[in-house]
RNA sequence: UGGUCUGUAGCUUAAUGGUAAAAGCAGUUGCCUUAUACGCAAAAUAGUAUUGGUUCAAAUCCAAUCAGGCCAACCA
């Protein structure tokens, strides 16, 4: 136990925060910080895996210190906090990383370089920055146990994973199905919705549109459209920027409640008299009102109107809802073989196509209002084809040409994906074909903006896919009423994006053709019959075996003696298995998407428990050591990841542990917002902006920088990140804590205070102790609230206006003589004891937001006293608000003397009289008995702070005064209503006799017309305004009047004081001890001297002199200025 | 395009629907110190993106618009 307080220089936050970190290292202070907490109820907290492929940057630094600051706190609060830290490893990010290092595309895999090398390269680049991930997790002090982290690449872990999907499988959750993805068929390749997103990759195209009319079938449900054409042909007019869908449509879409009507026209190619339906909205696309018709007319007589005669007449029929229109049959426009009604019952034995179908997604902004529908080519046309069974036709193959059987336009490309110097628009000849048989009635182009292909630049098709799903709509509604228990910070995330999310959720695509990942566990027959999910690695491994028995000799025999070594491609590819029926059995080649490898963290973190397994137990998972019950770890008290991870980890999180348990996977989850540069851009490495977090933390400290990233913005706002406000943090929170600490370990030094001494206590204490601490626990009561509502912004603000403005400016400001003057006995000891307390505390409330320094305070206070207090502040229990403490009437006439200071000094300023000019006298009108007494118990403390001899207080009854009263408007506002302008505006006026009159009587009735009611004193706020013929000033509702009057005593102790300065200038610039005592000598020749002799035993008590005398002429090396007077001393250390 | 969040002094942030919109930073002026120019004080700076509405009372509630962020999409 060292007895001296370690004294430090000038603060340095980076160099401090480097040795406790070591230190930490050396006590295992972390690893300690778990363990002494062990048997105490569990916090449960998960670790969002981060990608360590890249390097991390501020914005994961706000986040984890969003994590840290939560366990820490939550250690501190008495629970266990096990943080176990996790990498994510597979992804899209990874492959397209290793496919530029290696200047390779997705096609050169398994032919320029083989599968297995490739995701040999994919697992080293996946830890490629791990070095830099510890670095920057040390370095800003983020607590989570690195040793043992979870490894999504890990067989173990896709075990589980496996695992998982197999109780989906059992379940009937997990199906295959066809799903409409983009797909390039110049790369031949599916396209990410990440490739999707790239930025070139949508472009405006000028295609050839068509809006193109079937024809209606003539039957019973139709008979209402025909019958009011007199039995004519009735079209529906659909518009497509894709003619080549046209072969594959089986539907035309309507919206249910938009008005259709059906028109009486004339083909513009053809002449012909028609009978279209088209939504009404949209009849000013295509028709002209000047030419609509209203009588029934001849439509087929004016068919023989003059060549170039353009004006297209049109008649309105009939109005209906789309509604009315289910159901409808139409005659297919462009019949082949390969799209007959046979084919397509073929493909989808049960289908009905060519029919009007319902759907929300129908707008009236373009086309027609009735959209043609092929449930190949489009997500919408598919879920809605799916809807009404029409099946399915893709009438264009992989290359992006037709298929045969499609006459004319057999094998040719839709698009020009081939760069064809005579490409000749099969979309234009469609066209063509449509005008001539009367079945077009507009081609024009048409400017749009398509995604396009951003290896080929050639235009982006969507194609059915096959693909395996998640069935999480099977669960929706459970999904939705489990997230109503969820804690969100902040809510709206919840209830807005993540409800809304959820409300329009769909199955889960899991399937990715890609080589790095978890592979879907699913072996299938060739023929499709027999499907076999895989969950764990022994059951893999025993139909390894099995397959070998039945079919025989070379199957999987690489395989049989140790079974599979690593659960990735390609090795799980060349494993055939085989089924009931004995028919070889192969795997889907897809992935699964790495999202599900982060949601099933909870899980796969363990790992399996094969006796678990083998028992049927729930959660067969291994449990770490000291854990008995997987409910110890799960659900999740708390989680925080940014906004963006909304549809992914929370949402992941949530489906599989609603899909497999029916619970929550975490009860509370903060989402914080984007840090942005300091102009509100998004920090991207093409605009330059990012910020380095490594140069931050080495420049300003961790501290600092955690501690403006929580304090700047609430942690669910976006972010504007501005250095400057660091450097502010820097300077202001922690410069001035560590001149508290730096002050306290001054004068505690020369002492030899050690909290030896009897507590002493509060209540015994001086006024001005009793009120520091009154606040401290004020502020701890705020301060766990705060946190305890995941509020940690509003917890540092409210520390950091204690440090700066009670603790520093107040307490310790005025408190200084204490600290030196007089002996160290009672006072003194109550004042160390105070501030011990105060910093001891506050560095422990600020410990969860900046780590270091705290703790470095905390060490430093605790090296010398050793109340066998632990080891680090990340040990000790957070602060407790004890009633006791708390007087808030205290509290009140302190801010009361704080406002009088404050108003008097601004008083000084404006009359230009220094604070070391002693004055007279200040006048406080008082407004009420509390007030007096409030005042005049904090009385000496503003006589001492701003220098002032006396306090008078003028009473209420005081007709000196000029007072003003208005309304308190919450409590008479909710009273009177619609009176209260009335009110207002009568109150203003009221003269001084009426106002006291209110205050004698406690109440008064206004008799104006408009408000008869009777006002009482509690209900309005009467200040004090002016003071007629003094120096005033009001603020707050308070009002003071000073005295400037200068007499010649106050004038003489004016210079006395001013002399005492100077000398004290003269002690610290010689670099004397605090403790040195002097002698002065100063030149007789003065007309200062009347004044230091009067205040003569003032001045030696004051700046240490044992001996002060004067000499005529004297020559010295100081020359000092004292109120305009110049003045030569001589200042000598006494021996 | 849809959903969602945000918009307050030059900058960063405050303000249970309650009436001269509060701070800090930067700039200006002056000043203190046996902890502190990393400090203290003063003056100045906005009428709360815009437009309407509800209300006795709106930065705050409602609607629309505009701008920005995020998420999802881009489908005829």
């Amino acid at each position: 136990m060292s007895s001296r307080y370690k004294e430090f220089s000038t603060l340095n936050l980076p160099l401090t925060e480097a040795e406790i970190l070591k230190q930490w290292e050396q006590n295992h202070t972390f690893e300690k910080s778990i363990s002494q907490r062990s048997g105490a109820s569990p916090f449960v907290f998960y670790e969002g895996p981060p990608s360590a492929n890249g390097m991390p940057g501020i914005h994961h630094v706000i986040s984890r210190t969003l994590k840290d600051l939560v366990c820490r706190y939550k250690t501190m609060q008495g629970y266990l906090v096990n943080r176990k830290g996790g990498w994510d490893t597979h992804g899209l990010p990874i492959e397209l990383g290793v496919e530029k290092e290696l200047g390779i595309t997705k096609e050169d895999i398994g032919k320029k370089i083989s599968v297995e090398a490739y995701n040999q390269k994919c697992r080293e680049a996946v830890l490629r920055f791990k070095d830099k991930w510890d670095d920057i997790t040390r370095k800003m002090g983020y607590w989570v146990d690195l040793n043992d982290p979870y490894i999504t690449f890990k067989n173990e872990y896709i075990e589980t994973l496996w695992w998982l999907l197999k109780q989906l499988y059992s379940k009937g959750l997990l199906y295959e199905s066809v799903s409409i993805q983009p797909y390039s068929p110049a790369a031949g390749t599916g396209l990410s919705s990440h490739e999707l997103n790239q930025p070139g990759t949508y472009k405006d195209v000028k295609d050839t549109s068509a809006t193109v009319m079937f024809r209606a079938l003539q039957n019973e449900q139709s008979k209402f459209l025909h019958d009011a054409v007199h039995g004519a042909e009735v079209f529906f007019l659909a518009w497509t920027t894709t003619p080549w869908t046209l072969p594959s449509n089986l539907g035309l879409t309507v919206g249910g409640s938009i008005d259709y009507v059906l028109i009486q026209t004339k083909n513009p190619y053809t002449q012909l008299p028609i009978n279209v339906v088209l939504a009404e909205k949209l009849l000013p696309k295509y028709f002209k009102p000047e030419e609509e018709i209203k009588e029934d007319v001849d439509f087929a007589a004016s068919q023989n109107a003059a060549a170039g005669v353009t004006a297209i007449p049109w008649r309105r029929v009939l109005q209906c809802k789309g509604k009315a229109l289910e159901g409808l049959q139409y005659e297919q426009l462009l019949p082949y073989e390969a799209n007959s009604i046979e084919e397509i019952k073929n493909i989808t034995p049960e289908a009905n196509p060519f029919r009007i179908l319902l759907a929300d997604f129908v707008t009236t902004e373009d086309g027609t209002g009735i959209v043609h529908t092929a449930p190949a080519f489009g997500a919408d046309d598919f879920k809605v084809g799916k809807k009404y069974n029409i099946g399915i036709l893709t009438m264009v193959d992989k290359q992006g040409k037709f298929v045969d059987g499609l006459g004319e336009f057999s094998n040719r490309y839709v698009k020009n994906y081939k760069d064809e110097e005579e490409f000749v628009d099969v979309n234009v000849d469609i066209a063509v074909k449509l005008k001539k048989e009367n079945r077009a009635f507009r081609v024009e182009k048409y400017e749009h903006s398509y995604p396009h292909c951003w290896r080929t630049d050639k235009p982006v098709l969507y194609y059915p896919l096959d693909a395996w799903f998640i069935k999480t709509t099977a669960i929706k509604d459970r999904l939705v009423e489990l997230n109503k228990t969820i804690q969100w910070k902040p809510k709206s995330t919840g209830e807005g994006r993540f409800g809304n999310w959820l409300e329009n959720m769909v199955d889960w695509n899991l399937s990715r053709s890609r080589f790095w990942g978890t592979p879907l566990p699913i072996w299938k027959t060739e023929d499709g019959e027999s499907i076999k999910c895989i969950g764990t690695i022994d059951e893999l491994n025993n139909e390894i075996k099995l397959a070998n028995e039945v079919l025989g000799a070379d199957i999987n025999k690489d395989y049989l003696h140790e079974g599979i070594l690593d659960l990735h491609k390609p090795y799980v590819d060349e494993i055939i298995l085989v089924s009931d029926t004995g028919q070889p059995m192969k795997r889907v080649p897809d992935l699964i998407d790495v999202w599900f490898d982060s949601g099933a963290m909870p899980y796969a973190q363990w790992g399996l428990d094969y006796e678990k397994l083998s028992t049927g137990h729930k959660h067969p998972f291994k449990l770490p050591a000291g854990v008995e019950k997987f409910e110890e770890l799960y659900p999740a008290s708390f989680i925080a990841e940014g906004v963006d991870q909304t549809r992914g980890w929370f949402y992941t999180l949530h489906a599989i542990a609603g899909l497999v348990f029916d619970t929550v996977a975490y009860k509370t989850v903060v989402s914080n917002g984007l840090v942005l540069d300091k102009k509100g851009n998004k920090m991207s490495k093409r605009w330059g902006n990012v910020v380095n977090p490594f140069e931050t933390i080495e420049k300003y400290g961790a501290d600092a920088t955690r501690w403006y990233l929580i304090t700047n913005a609430s942690p669910w706002d976006n972010l504007k990140f501005d250095e400057d406000g660091i450097k502010e943090v820097q300077r202001k929170l922690f410069g001035t804590l560590h001149n508290i600490y730096q002050f306290f370990a001054l004068y505690a030094n020369v002492d030899g205070f050690n909290f030896s001494e009897q507590y002493i206590p509060v209540s015994e204490r001086p006024e001005m102790d009793r009120w520091i601490l009154s606040s401290l626990h004020t502020l701890i009561g705020k301060v766990t609230q705060y946190y305890d509502e995941y509020d940690p912004t509003q917890a540092g603000r409210a520390i950091e206006d204690f440090v700066g403005e009670q603790l520093s400016n107040w307490y310790v400001r005025l408190c200084r003589r204490r600290f030196w003057k007089g002996e160290y006995e009672f006072d003194k000891i109550c004042a160390y004891q105070t501030l011990f307390e105060s910093l001891e505390t506050v560095v422990t409330l600020m410990a969860p937001i900046s780590p270091f320094y705290t703790d470095a305070i905390y060490m430093s206070l605790n090296e010398v006293v050793k109340k066998g207090a632990p080891q680090s502040v990340h040990h000790v229990f957070f602060p407790k608000a004890e009633q006791p403490y708390i007087d808030t009437d205290l509290e009140n006439r302190m801010k009361l003397a704080q406002d009088a200071c404050s108003l008097i000094l601004s008083l000084r300023k404006k009359q230009n009289i220094k604070v070391r000019q002693p004055l007279q006298k200040v006048l406080i009108p008082v407004l009420n008995p509390t007030m007096k007494a409030g005042l005049a118990q904090v009385e000496n403390l503003i006589m001492a702070e701003v220098n002032i001899k006396e306090i008078a207080y003028l009473n209420p009854e005081d007709t000196f005064i000029h007072k003003k009263v208005k309304p308190n408007f919450v409590l008479l506002g909710k009273k009177m209503g619609a009176k209260m302008k009335a009110i207002s505006t009568a109150l203003s006026n009221f003269s001084q006799e009426e106002i006291q009159h209110l205050e004698m009587n406690g109440q008064v009735f206004m008799s104006a017309p408009a408000i008869n009611e009777t006002i009482l004193l509690s209900e309005v706020e009467i200040t004090a305004e002016d003071i007629p013929g003094w120096s005033v000033a009001t603020g707050n509702g308070l009002t003071v009047a000073l005295d400037i009057t200068l007499t010649k005593d106050l004038k003489m102790e004016g210079d006395a004081r001013e002399f005492v300065n100077r000398i004290q200038n003269i002690r610290k610039e010689r670099g004397f001890e605090l403790t040195d005592r002097i002698s002065v000598t100063v030149d007789d020749n003065t007309n200062l001297k009347e004044s230091l002799i009067t205040f003569k035993n003032y001045i030696c008590a004051e700046i240490l002199a044992d001996n002060f005398s004067w000499v005529a002429g004297l020559q010295g090396e100081s020359v000092i200025e004292v109120n305009d007077n110049q003045l030569v001393v001589v200042v000598t250390k006494n021996k």
